[in-house]
DNA sequence: AGCACGCCGACT
DNA sequence: GTCGGCGTGCTC
């Protein structure tokens, strides 16, 4: 096999080589033909280092070419600079992103950067640094006020070196500073190059000799240091040692020049701190979870499975087992939820069964985190990966099996930059690609996965597998939900938000020993701040809402926050419009729910779960923790209630008004309202006694209510879907929303008009035209809104729609939702 | 992204 | 008359 030296040395010098790549640059759409230098060798998938401009960029080698493009003269080609990364992916992964990047219509590119993790695709950057002996110390007064910015910026920093962009940022007029300063040459730029992420490295000593009294060249200390390091089994890390043995690295080092102890770097892996957690073993499972995980077990094909599970039946003690006998057979599992922060007791349950076999990967890790999380399951060892959305692109080789718990949530759809994918459908052909089962989990599963599972939805080629677990894992019977109605409550003269029945309910919690939830379900509208003399409200001067009103401590000052673009402001005292001082704030949030409370039942201690109380890291945690030890009665809370899976049970669970749920102008509205109610009662009902909910609503004759007291998914479903089909929306039709968006409101209109006018005589009668019409909020952050919704048959094919809104200004933007969720 | 090229307003 | 603003277009 062995190729004679000399012969070898000819081939390469004789082929020359180059290998078209997809440059990392926004506005470079296309493929790039670079040299291959003899000293390198490139194959497809690679990534690259690429001279482009005049900087240096990440690129992706797609194809390597022994003749050179007949459009390209040999001058015209530049050679490849590196080889950052080789062999990340396989051909089945490879085929995932190129599925995605032509489903969801964006280039392939940005598709790749949404599954890599940050850096490896590294860019180099131009910096500005000073030259301080070339500077005199007064420099500062001969200098025009942006130059005297930018020293001052550079001042800032101990090196006096920052990024061009920081500068830019930092100061007006950044470009004609920098260049005084570089003019006075006081300054340089340079090019600094990519860093991509490396592995971290920490020094570690080891004891490599005995420690011999007879040897005299060793100090008593040196002894001493010896002797501590023996004790503690002599391999330590340096920092470790120092503190252990008080001692400097000055000593380190020269025992280690006498040959008795050993420092060298050694790699580590970057882990989030995590409590330690006592192991954990597979746990008795009832009738049911046993079919379950035997069904799963014996699938060989990549068959997708729901596996409908009430709240409480043991859903992950399935996955768990069913994962466990993979890692055995050499193949790895992933798992996604929705998102990590709110299910923490999850991944501490994988981790207590698996160990350090589980790898976590989701976007609140720092970049060296995910860097080193993305290694590990580089490694291809048999391992199972928890995370978020973007983890269905983990690098994981030998697939044996994906879990998509919770499976009806919203979060595994991305709606902010494209591509605009949903991890479910991702997940399925990452499924069929890799030859593995698909476990769809979910107590309340979405119209689509129902649809495709019973082959109703007429894409679905072969029906999936349903799997049921109806009974709660200590079979107590579901609690009962009773319906309150509200207009009823109003004419018997109850003016309060608590129903009479929600009222005695909390009066006998406390000596019954039990603990409460009450749901609110927060409107952009519920909490809006309006003058009672004039009528004026409160709006964000950025989008049109209305602001929220908020009150961060009970004496503090109110302030009012838009829930669109983060604004916030102090309450004025008094109205802007008419200067009288009943501006006051409407509708029923949290902070209402405990003000009633606190008035009607003082000796209810209660907790708030909101996103103003769950703000920072860990929060969510701790809250529940704290009401799960028995310090508060009541948690009264919004949507985020519905998220967690590791929400304590609790014998009452209250809906204030389930309406403001039901009247959305969506869709959706129904399945959402569906969902949030089942999942909301399903929390009712510990061990020994039963649960109790109240479902408060000024439309008890709702067909989501009527369902949600039956406690029946098929019949909602079923209904639902009927009403699908007749407006044809999914899963019976497929949706595709276009979005025009500018500061400029006619040039968004114009632009919209303009794409309606285009689009229509390029589609196929499958397909319908909606709009173009403005957004239900018509302005979010400075940016007004137009849409364009397409409807069409759910086997029509996609119209093209790639590059469709290259033709307008700048400042207008053209994204394209494929399957959206909202149409907001 | 960065940089060059190119066309309109306030200064030597 | 020029300097310099930033809009447009290209980078193998």
């Amino acid at each position: 096999m062995d190729i004679p030296p000399g012969q070898q040395r000819k081939n390469i010098a004789v082929t020359t080589t180059w290998v078209e790549v997809l440059v990392d640059c926004p506005g470079a759409q296309g493929l790039y033909t670079y040299q291959v230098p003899p000293e390198l060798t490139v194959a497809a998938g690679d990534i690259l280092s690429v001279p482009f401009g005049k900087q240096q960029v990440g690129a992706i080698a797609v194809r390597p070419i022994t003749t050179l493009p007949s459009t390209l003269t040999l001058d015209q080609v530049r050679p490849v600079a590196a080889v950052v990364n080789s062999g990340l992916f396989s051909s089945t992964y490879w085929h995932l992103l190129e599925q995605v990047a032509d489903y969801y219509q964006t280039p392939l590119m940005q598709v790749i950067r949404t599954a890599l993790p940050p850096g490896l695709l590294a860019r180099s950057q131009r910096r500005i640094r000073l030259i301080p002996d070339a500077m005199p110390p007064e420099a500062l007064q001969f200098l025009s006020p942006s130059a005297a910015c930018v020293l001052t910026a550079l001042q800032q920093s101990a090196e006096g070196d920052y990024t061009w962009q920081h500068l830019q940022r930092q100061c007006r007029g950044a470009s004609r500073g920098i260049h005084d300063l570089i003019q006075r040459g006081w300054a340089e730029s340079y090019i600094a190059l990519p860093t991509p992420p490396r592995p971290k490295q920490r020094q570690a000593v080891t004891l490599v000799a005995e420690p011999s009294r007879e040897d005299d060249t060793l100090t008593p200390r040196q002894l001493e240091v010896l002797h501590l390091l023996q004790r503690q089994g002599g391999d330590l890390w340096l920092q470790d040692a120092l503190q252990l043995c008080r001692t400097t690295s000055a000593t380190l080092r020269s025992l280690a020049a006498k040959g008795y102890l050993m420092l060298e770097a050694r790699e580590v892996l970057r882990q989030p701190q995590q409590p330690t957690l006592t192991a954990d073993r597979p746990k008795a499972v009832t009738p049911h979870q046993a079919t379950a995980i035997a069904a799963i077990a014996a699938l060989t094909d990549s068959r997708t499975v729901l596996l409908h599970g009430v709240t409480g039946s043991g859903k992950t003690e399935v996955y768990l087992q069913a994962i466990a006998p993979l890692l055995g057979q050499g193949k790895s599992a992933l798992v996604l939820v929705p998102e990590i922060g709110l299910t923490p007791q999850l991944t501490d349950r994988f981790r207590r069964r698996f160990g350090d076999r589980v790898c976590v990967y989701h976007s609140g890790l720092s970049e060296g985190e995910r860097y080193d999380a993305w290694r590990q399951m580089l490694t291809g060892k048999p391992q199972v990966a928890i995370g978020t959305r973007s983890a269905v692109f983990a690098p994981l080789s030998s697939l044996g099996l994906i879990i998509l718990d919770e499976e009806h949530d919203s979060s595994f759809k991305q709606d902010q930059p494209a591509p605009c994918y949903h991890a479910r459908t991702v997940a399925q052909w990452r499924a069929t690609l890799e030859g593995c089962p698909l476990i769809l989990g979910s107590a309340t599963p979405s119209l689509e996965t129902w649809a495709a599972i019973h082959g109703t939805a007429p894409q679905s080629a072969s029906p999936g597998l349903y799997l049921s677990l109806p009974e709660r894992i200590h079979a107590q019977p579901p609690p009962p939900i009773q319906i309150i109605d509200m207009r009823e409550e109003l004419r018997r003269g109850n003016r309060s938000i608590l129903s009479t029945a929600l009222q005695t309910a909390l009066s006998t919690l406390k000596t019954d020993g039990g603990q409460a939830i009450l749901f609110i379900h927060r409107r952009g509208h519920s909490s809006f701040v309006s003058c009672r003399a004039c009528g004026h409200v409160m709006m964000c001067p950025h989008c049109d809402v209305s602001l929220s009103h908020h009150l961060p401590h009970a004496s503090a000052r109110p302030t009012l926050r838009c829930h669109y673009c983060g604004y916030g402001q102090a309450q004025p005292d008094t109205c802007p419009a008419c200067q009288s001082p009943y501006l006051k704030h409407f509708g029923s949030g949290t902070q209402r729910v405990i003000q009633t409370l606190e008035e009607q039942f003082p000796d209810l201690r209660s907790l708030r779960f909101d996103s103003d109380t769950t703000r920072t890291k860990g929060a969510h945690r701790a809250l529940l923790t704290r009401f799960a030890q028995g310090e508060a009665d009541v948690l009264v809370g919004t949507q985020m209630l519905t998220k967690g899976l590791d929400l304590p049970q609790v014998t009452l669970v209250g809906v204030i008004a389930a309406d403001g749920l039901l009247y959305m102008a969506d869709y959706r509205a129904s399945e959402r309202a569906f969902q949030v109610l089942t999942q909301v009662a399903g929390r009712a009902g510990r061990g020994h006694q039963p649960g109790q909910v109240i479902l408060q609503t000024y439309t008890p004759e709702h067909p989501v209510i009527t369902a949600v007291k039956a406690q029946s998914v098929t019949d909602f479903i079923d209904l639902e879907l009927s009403q699908r089909e007749a407006l044809r929306y999914p899963p019976s039709g497929r949706l595709v929303l276009v979005r025009v968006t500018s500061p400029d409101p006619n040039a968004v209109e114009q632009a919209a008009t303009d794409l309606a006018e285009t689009l229509a005589p390029r589609l196929s009668e499958q397909w319908e035209l909606l709009g173009p019409a403005p957004a239900p909020i018509l302005r979010v952050a400075r940016r007004y809104r137009w849409h364009i919704l397409l409807k069409g048959d759910c086997a029509a094919p996609l119209p093209p729609l790639l590059g469709l809104g290259d033709r307008y200004p700048n400042h207008v933007s053209v994204t394209v939702d494929i399957d959206p969720l909202h149409l907001t």
